[in-house]
This record gives structure tokens, C-alpha cells and sequence, in this order.
RNA sequence: GGGCUUGUGGCGAAACUGGCAGACGCAGCGGACUUAAAAUCCGCAGCCCUAAAAAGCGUGUGGGUUCGACUCCCACCAAGCCCA
């Protein structure tokens, strides 16, 4: 779209020796530098904590966060500062109005995009993520945007990653306790083991007092918060480095796109699972989006059900542990014809081990070799015919009593539940279509209501139970809930199984083979027992690497494995206790993920350079503790926290769980870290699209006419919306907006898109608007040729009037962030107060002093330079951004006559100018005279007249 | 397939708890100023029908509740996100 709109600020010469103290981008950029550097010099946003010099407790608090950036090569985009100036705005409002705000910025610098870029170009990640983050920081500062930047961090210095691993420190020495439901320390366990004497292994032979060091840790291990699993992980080869579920979309990784295999592995886990049910009853403590928390809710993903235990069989007798199913639908257990095995469950492989009769070995050894290496999205994918082979192997139905065969499929994950379903083919269509497919039994058990059962298709849903008894006991008759209920109490009765809730939530793996991120600050000895560095000797620093290049392979090699004199150490230099000094360890090699840093960094913030402790006990107190002053329930926590919705779930579940864990083991005073949450919208960008349905890169169109047509086809195309991307040449650089028109105009254009919370399209065009309401500003004040101060002398009290409605209405703007409305609002006052071309002498028209001092603090927040330079000029040596947001008058308001609408038959037809506290009869009489009223009635007798006094009339005929 | 969100002029949008739909901005049109243009200032502007007005129609579609619905309820359509 290269059509030639003509700079906005471009002058001829003679304008510009005409007027050369207009408003135009060289002059708005050279103030707002100045500005900024004087902002800076002078240290006008430094927040105080308690106990600092000059701190005042009679002050409310506001604590304000942005999630801090990832700092990349590429440098900001245009959707980071839409959150961060949501927030500048509102921060430098909370100032004004005398509040004690902590609004800090720092950097998420450790993690795979940097170590990606670092193995491309070959250069260390610590200098590639330095210069990012010089590049980011220059970037955030050109905004104007008031952050405290001497609490600022990024999570890579050892002075933060110090904590990070002081805190994986305190989950390795805790467990969850479930009778109290919060963490203990790992400690009190060990006491009890040791005092009950428990047995430490599963065939309950070996008791603690005679276990070994090595038995009694891995029983332990069972518990701690932080503890070593073996896991089905996703390894991905091409990074070099497993993966959590949670970043592997598709069966690829989300960084990168590179296929994932499956593997088992020993891995570092947080027992997240734990916490399930407070993360999800918690999120009833906050003020967050909807969706989110339903977003978390369905990731946590809690089901009540039954597990059930089908005793194996061979030649019909029971054999070893029975195979234990998860059903949400324990009243289909008649329905139950046969059993579905994960490739990956023990159970295959023991059948594999010792094969029953009808095992065709060489058919399920290729099944399930096959079926290791699809992701599982292929998995499940194939809906229409399912794969499958028989094991060979029965189990015994515990309700009918019949055997049933059990199967291998690849559509069962073993990921959920057991990795083991009971089939019911009549109720599921997934069960259905491979029961038809290999042709086993199908019996309906369940009258689902308003379905009937054909047999050509499954037919889910709840109803009343049928075909459901035995002689131990009957559904028959019974509705889904109570079948249920049955069902289970029965299966319990029989010690066949046991109600279960069962969640969607998986352990945490924390694991991973790179080399840019925290070391874990553990090592293990000799026998593989693994002992936790003492907290005195933290931080485990991250070696100084030539070398970082992760090993392609198929089984993961990290690279800190490369660091030879620091993996092999003594425990004596590594820092651990209860080992002697000489004793040789090696120090665990994988290191942690991009999530650890940005689990708690809102923690340190409120105290950023205590060198003794994370967050010192009174900062954290102060800053994270809400005090409502409507006295209503909150969970604490940051007051408002600014991010985009594609964190709903990962990084904001993590730092609840850590969260959680610190509020347990009394560290923090809050059960949740972000008391109200906020989504910005995506910044969207145009594109083009042909008839087709192919898009087209926006520099191959032009706009012909009002008509958009594709340069080398002359076909018309229609206008979209679209994700900015490299490939549809539609990506806005936010430094090259701010040459053109200023950081003020900017950050203006950006709040006057759309709602905060709306994905909204980048109109490249519409940003003159908001440059013109500046240079209009501007104008109001400053005289173009002179570079005078222009003031009314007299006021205008009409604009008295307005200017006190814009006071009420921009302040109740910016608290319910509709930052679009607070800018028209003031575009209005400013529209209203222009001086008409004709007037010759400027003092006749404008805001007074009085006037222009307060609409200029009511732009402060917006575009904090113009408005410091307007302030600056009138005289003023301590900065707007330091003055006291302006009052209005509520009496000024008032108005004495309003004018009411009177609608006939549903259509206004009249208004009438009323006294404002007219009454009801009043205003009926004043109705029914009205000659528009009389004409729109046309003689029709009113069955009816509602009268809303101060709003309304309404004549009903 | 299930859940959530959104749908208002040519475009971005506003209308806070049901009470005058379209504030404000862009684009557009007209006028003033200018030799002319840019810039600026003053106006017009939902659609339709009009010379103009009046009337009529209008918040994705269809229904409902209500004196009154962009707003609440039901169904549907479309787009986006999440879960399958």
C-alpha cells in the first residue's frame, strides 16, 4: 500500500520559517528525548519500600505489573507497548492521585529462543541476550514509560537465579502434606517414616530401619515437591532436549516445530498434582478474565470417577496385579466388553515377556513399534478406522463376571488415567467404531434419553440403566448418577476398585538438556544418591561455556556434561552438608526451563536487591497485600497484572503453583500472586485476500479508487484482517512510528484503537488523528511563530463547565481502562476550546492558565512529554508527573434543565426541555401538549404513559 | 463434537446498571483563508426516498421477555480462541 499520503508533519520551508515551534515529529522527538533524559537524571519514578527515607505509610499502594519480555533479536514489536502503556497510563494516574505505586520492567532472558539464536550465529547467549536486552530497554525507554528502572533485573544474573534456585530448594525439602492439604517440610515425613518404621518398597518387605540410604531417599522421593521421576517424556532430537506436555503442540515442539518422540527418562518433576484441586478452587479468589480461568479449570481438567480393577487371566485362572481402568462412567460397567491397553502400558510388555495362548507376538511387537514413534494427535486423528491387536490375554468383567479380551490401541494415551480403558462400544464412539471394526460384542447398557439405540452408531449421554445386572448387584432401572453410585459402592464392596477423582494435570517436568538456563542446585554421589546444595552456598553458577551446542541425538547428552571440572567436583567445594568435603559428586547437568525465572520475578521486584533473602518479609508484605477499600474478599497479590492471553495457562499456573508452595511454608503472606489479571488484545495487521481464498502480501496490492487490486494480475482483492507475519509484509516497527510522529502519538494512537482487551487491526492511516489532537494541543498553548505561551485572560465558563465534566469523565476512564473514551473525551474539551481561525487576538479565546495547567495534567498520563513541556513552559520546575491529579466540582455539573425524549409508539418524536427535577406529571403534561406529540397520536387515545422522571416518556397506544 | 469470546456506518469505534444508537477519530464532501496548494479554521455526513424535509428502515439472522432491547432469554449463522 504504497500510495502516496504525504508526510503529515512535512513542511514546505517558508512554513517552517513561518512557524517554527509547530508541533511536528522532529520537534516532538527532540522534547520527548530531552524530557526523558531529565526524567532520568532526576529519578522521578523511584518507588520507596517501607523503611526507606522519606516513605509515607498513609499512602495506598498499587503494585502494577507487566509481564516482562522475552528479549529477542528482532527487537520489540508493536504489541508490546499496547500492555505497556496501558499500564505507564494508569500508573502515572495512581501517582497523581497519591498513591504508592511499584511499576517495574525487567527481563525473561534465560531459555530456548536465545540459546536457538546463540547456536545459529555461534555467538555466546550471554552477549546475544545482552545486547537484546540494551536493544529492549532502549526501545521501552523512547516510550516515556515511568518504570522504576532501579529495581530492574533479568533472570539470568546470578543475583536473581540465586533464589530461583532457593526456591527449588525449599519444594525439594518439602511434600504435601494431605491431611493438613498444604506443604510441610520434608523433614517431619523423614521423622515419621522413621518413628512408624513404614515399609520403603512396594513388596512391603524392607522396613526403614533397615533400609539403606539409597532405599529410604528413593521412598522419600515419592513425596518431595521436587523430586526425580521416571517419565514417558517428549524428547525432541533436534533441540536436543525434552519437552513438558504443555509445549509440545500437535506432536511438535512449540519452539521450533520439530517432531517430539516419546521416552521414558529420569527426570526432575514438581508435584504440581498435588495442588490441583487449590489451584482450581482458587481461582474463585480471583478477579481474572473469564476465559482464563476457565482455560485453567480445563487444563487442570478434574473428573470424578471410579478406577477399576480387572483381574488378569490366564488359561482362566487370575494372574499377577489386575489391570486398573479409569472410567468417569462406572455405571456402563455391564457395557464393558472389552479392555484398551496404551502401546506404552507394562502390562504389553509382560504379555510380550510371557505370552498367553492366542498371542500373536510378532503382530503386537510390530504394533506397538509402530505406534511409539506417532504423536499423539496421529494417535487419535484417524477417526474413522481405528488400528488395534488382540494381546491374547482375558480379564475378568468384575460386574458380569465374563472374560473379556484385551487389546492394544494407539488411541488410548497413556498419558490420561492409566493408560488403560474399559471399552463400552454402545455408549462411546471412539469404543464404538473399533468394536465394529474388529468386530467384538456391543451391548447397550444405558436408555440414553431421547436416543435410541439402532446399533448403527454410539450413543452417549445419561439415562436410565439397562441390561445392567448380576447376581452381586443391579443398575437396572436406575438413572445415570445413581447407577454410578451403585456401581461404585458395589465395585468397592467386592475390592474391585474404589471411587477416584482423576485429573488432566500432570506431574510438572522440569528437566531439560540446554545449556541457557538455572543449573539445579543438586549433585549426586556415587551410588546415585542425590544430595541439595546448602542454601549458604548459592548461587550454583552457570559455567562459562565455549562450547553450548547441544548433541543431536536420540538419547538426550546435555551440553553442561561438556563442562568436565564442573560437573566432577567434592561435595566439599560444591557446597553440600552432611557429606564429607572430600566425597566425589558429580552436579546434575540439565539445567532448568524458560519458566523457573518468570515462576516469582513479581517477588522480587518488591525487593530487588536483597542480597540475604528472596524478598525481604516487610516488602513483600506491603506490596503484595491488598487492603480493598470496599472490604471485600481478595486473594492479595499484585493489583493489576498486564499480559497477553496466549500465558493463560503455563506461566500463570506455574507461578500459582510456586506461589502456593511459598504460601504454605509461610514465605509469602498471600495464597495467590495476581489478585485482578488483564488480557491486551493482539494488534492485528491488514492483508489481501483473492477470490481464492489466498492471501496476499500487502506490497503487491494497490488501493485503485477505493479498490484494492493485485499489481501483477489487476485481479481485485478484498481487504482482511491478519495476524502481523514477516510473509504477508504487514509487520509494524514501532521505531519507525515513532520517528514519524513521536513516542506521545504513539502511545496515543495505540490506546485509541479499540478496547485494551480487543484484538484489534493496525490502520496505519488513522494515527494522523491522534498526531492532529496533539498538534491541536499544542497550538492551544504554544503560539506557532513565537514559541509564546498562549492563556485566555478571561475564562470561559462554559468551558469551565466541560473542563470539569472531562476531569470526571477521563479519571473514570482510565480506572475501568477504557483508555479510548478518556482520549475522546479530551479530544472534545480540546475541540471545544480551539480559537476560531478569525481571531485575531488569542487572548480572547482558549483556556485560561487555570484552565490549561489542569487539562494538561489530564493528558500526563497519555503523553507524558508534550504535556511536561506545556507544564514546563508555564512556569512550572517540579514535573506534572509529580503534581496532584485535578479535581472537579460536582456542583458544576448540576444542570438545571435536561432535555427528555417522549416517544410515541416506540419512535422518539418529541423532546422537551424540562427542569431537571420536573415531575412525573410534569413531564406527562408537558408530553401530551406537545404539538409533535399531538401530530404522532393523531388522535389516538394513549392506553398507556410511563414516565421515567429525569430519563424518559414513553406514550403507549 | 463441547466450552468461551466476538458480530453496530465506507473503516477503527462509543453507548457504564434495559431508557435519545453511531460520541470521538480516519476516509469523504462543502465553505473560509491563499495567486494556488499544503497547513489551518468553520460546517455536512447511518441507509433509503427526496430539490429539501417529513415519513420509512436500521446494532449478524429468526423468535421471545418488556411500555421500551446494541444491552436480557432461546435458536441459528459467521469469525476467533481453548479443549477434544
Amino acid at each position: 500500500m504504497s500510495q502516496s499520503s504525504p508526510s503529515p508533519h512535512s513542511q514546505s520551508t517558508s512554513a517552517q520559517i513561518e512557524t517554527p515551534h509547530r508541533y511536528a515529529a522532529a520537534f516532538a522527538c527532540a522534547l520527548e528525548v530531552t524530557w526523558q533524559g531529565a526524567w532520568e537524571r532526576d529519578d522521578i519514578y523511584r518507588t520507596l519500600n517501607p523503611g526507606d527515607v522519606g516513605f509515607d505509610a498513609s499512602k495506598p499502594k498499587f503494585y502494577c505489573l507487566d509481564m516482562f519480555p522475552y528479549p529477542s533479536g528482532a527487537g520489540l514489536h508493536v504489541g508490546h507497548p499496547e500492555g505497556y502503556t496501558a499500564t505507564d497510563i494508569l500508573c502515572r494516574y495512581k501517582r497523581m492521585q497519591g498513591s504508592n505505586v511499584l511499576h517495574p520492567m525487567g527481563w525473561d532472558a534465560f531459555g530456548l529462543p536465545a540459546e536457538q539464536y546463540a547456536i545459529q550465529t555461534g555467538v555466546h547467549p550471554q552477549e546475544t541476550t545482552r545486547k537484546a536486552i540494551a536493544t529492549f530497554k532502549r526501545q521501552l525507554q523512547r516510550f516515556g514509560f515511568s518504570y522504576d528502572w532501579n529495581r530492574e533485573f533479568a533472570t539470568i544474573e546470578p543475583e536473581y537465579y540465586q533464589w530461583t534456585q532457593w526456591i527449588w530448594l525449599q519444594c525439594y525439602h518439602a511434600y504435601y502434606d494431605e491431611t493438613t492439604q498444604r506443604a510441610r517440610p520434608i523433614a517431619e515425613l523423614e521423622a515419621r517414616f522413621s518413628a512408624q518404621n513404614v515399609c520403603v518398597d512396594d513388596s512391603a518387605s524392607v522396613r526403614w530401619s533397615a533400609a539403606t540410604p539409597l532405599q529410604r531417599q528413593q521412598h522419600v522421593d515419592r513425596y518431595r515437591l521436587a523430586y526425580l521421576g521416571t517419565q514417558t517424556v517428549n524428547w525432541c532430537p533436534k533441540l536436543g532436549t525434552v519437552l513438558a506436555n504443555e509445549e509440545v503442540i500437535n506432536g511438535r515442539s512449540e519452539r521450533g516445530g520439530f517432531p517430539v518422540m516419546r521416552k521414558p527418562l529420569r527426570q526432575w518433576m514438581f508435584r504440581i498434582t498435588a495442588y490441583a484441586d487449590r489451584l482450581l478452587a482458587d481461582l474463585d479468589l480471583v478477579s481474572w478474565p473469564d476465559s482464563t480461568r476457565a482455560m485453567q479449570a480445563e487444563w487442570i481438567g478434574r473428573s470424578e470417577g471410579a478406577e477399576i480393577r480387572f483381574p488378569v487371566l490366564r488359561d482362566a485362572q487370575v494372574e499377577g496385579d489386575a489391570l486398573v481402568v479409569f472410567t468417569t462412567r462406572a455405571d456402563t460397567i455391564f457395557g464393558a466388553t472389552f479392555l484398551v491397553l496404551a502401546p506404552e502400558h507394562p502390562l504389553v510388555a509382560q504379555i510380550l515377556e510371557a505370552p498367553h495362548a492366542e498371542t500373536d507376538v510378532a503382530a503386537l511387537r510390530t504394533y506397538i513399534d509402530a505406534a511409539k514413534n506417532r504423536s499423539d494427535i496421529d494417535r487419535q486423528a484417524s477417526t474413522k478406522t481405528k488400528s488395534g491387536v488382540f494381546t491374547g490375554a482375558f480379564a475378568r468383567n468384575p460386574a458380569t463376571g465374563g472374560a473379556i479380551p484385551i487389546w492394544v490401541a494407539d488411541y488410548v494415551l497413556m498419558g490420561y488415567g492409566t493408560g488403560a480403558i474399559m471399552a463400552v462400544p454402545a455408549h462411546d464412539q471412539r469404543d464404538f467404531d473399533f468394536a465394529r471394526d474388529f468386530t467384538l460384542p456391543i451391548v447397550q447398557v444405558v436408555d440414553v434419553a431421547g436416543a435410541t439405540f439402532d446399533g448403527t452408531r454410539a450413543v452417549a449421554g445419561e439415562g436410565l440403566a439397562v441390561n445392567s445386572s448380576a447376581a452381586t448387584f443391579s443398575l437396572n432401572g436406575l438413572s445415570t448418577n445413581a447407577a454410578k453410585a451403585t456401581a461404585i459402592e458395589a465395585i468397592e464392596r467386592a475390592n474391585a476398585g474404589c471411587l477416584r477423582v482423576n485429573y488432566r494435570l500432570r506431574d510438572w517436568l522440569f528437566s531439560r538438556q540446554r545449556y541457557w538456563g538455572e543449573p539445579f542446585p543438586v549433585v549426586f554421589d556415587a551410588e546415585g544418591m542425590h544430595h541439595p546444595i546448602d542454601e549458604s552456598q548459592l548461587p550454583v553458577a552457570l559455567p562459562a561455556l565455549a562450547d553450548f551446542q547441544p548433541i543431536e541425538s536420540d538419547s538426550p547428552l546435555p551440553p553442561l556434561g561438556k563442562a568436565r571440572e564442573w560437573v566432577e567436583t567434592t561435595a566439599g567445594a560444591a557446597g553440600v552438608k552432611g557429606l564429607a568435603p572430600h566425597t566425589p559428586v558429580r552436579r546434575e547437568t540439565n539445567t532448568m526451563p524458560n519458566w523457573a525465572g518468570s515462576c516469582w520475578y513479581y517477588l522480587r521486584y518488591c525487593d530487588p536487591k536483597n542480597a540475604s533473602r528472596f524478598v525481604s518479609a516487610e516488602a513483600e508484605q506491603y506490596w503484595m497485600t491488598s487492603r480493598r477499600s470496599d472490604g471485600s474478599m481478595h486473594s492479595g497479590g499484585v493489583d493489576l497484572y498486564i499480559g497477553g492471553a496466549e500465558h493463560a495457562v503455563l506461566h500463570l499456573l506455574y507461578a500459582r503453583f510456586w506461589h502456593k508452595v511459598l504460601f504454605d511454608l509461610g514465605h509469602v503472606s498471600t495464597p495467590e500472586p495476581f489478585g485482578r489479571l488483564f488480557h491486551q488484545g493482539m494488534i492485528q495487521s491488514h492483508a489481501y485476500q483473492r477470490a481464492d481464498g489466498s492471501l496476499v502480501a500487502i506490497d503487491l496490492v494497490d488501493e485503485v479508487a477505493g479498490k484494492f487490486v493485485e499489481r501483477e494480475s489487476g485481479a481485485v482483492v478484498t481487504q482482511i484482517v491478519a495476524k502481523m507475519s514477516k510473509t504477508l509484509k504487514n509487520v509494524v516497527n514501532p521505531d519507525d512510528v515513532i520517528a514519524e510522529y513521536g513516542a506521545d502519538t504513539f502511545r496515543l494512537y495505540e490506546m485509541y484503537m479499540g478496547p485494551l482487551d480487543a484484538a484489534k487491526p493496525w490502520n496505519t492511516r488513522d494515527i494522523i488523528g491522534v498526531f492532529r489532537f496533539l498538534q491541536r494541543t499544542w497550538r492551544l498553548a504554544i503560539d506557532e511563530k513565537t514559541g509564546a505561551l498562549l492563556v485566555a485572560a478571561h475564562e470561559d465558563p462554559v468551558l469551565e463547565r466541560l473542563l470539569h465534566h472531562t476531569i470526571q469523565k477521563v479519571g473514570e476512564h482510565i480506572e475501568r481502562l477504557a483508555f479510548n473514551s478518556a482520549i475522546a473525551s479530551m479530544i472534545e474539551l480540546v475541540n471545544a476550546a480551539t480559537r476560531p481561525m478569525d481571531l485575531s487576538d488569542p487572548t480572547k479565546g482558549g483556556l485560561s492558565r487555570a484552565q490549561l495547567s489542569r487539562f494538561v495534567q489530564l493528558l500526563a498520563p497519555f503523553a507524558p512529554h508534550i504535556a511536561e513541556e506545556i507544564w514546563s513552559r508555564m512556569g512550572n520546575v517540579l514535573s506534572i508527573h509529580l503534581s496532584t491529579w485535578p479535581s472537579f466540582d460536582p456542583a458544576l455539573l448540576e444542570v438545571t434543565e435536561i432535555e427528555v425524549p417522549v416517544q410515541v409508539r416506540g419512535k422518539v418524536r418529541a423532546r422537551l426541555l424540562m427542569p431537571k427535577d420536573a415531575t412525573a406529571a410534569a413531564l406527562e403534561a408537558a408530553a401530551l401538549q406537545h404539538e409533535k406529540v399531538i401530530e404522532a397520536l393523531a388522535g389516538a387515545i394513549p392506553k398507556k404513559i410511563i414516565v421515567v422522571p429525569g430519563k424518559m416518556v414513553n406514550i403507549v397506544v
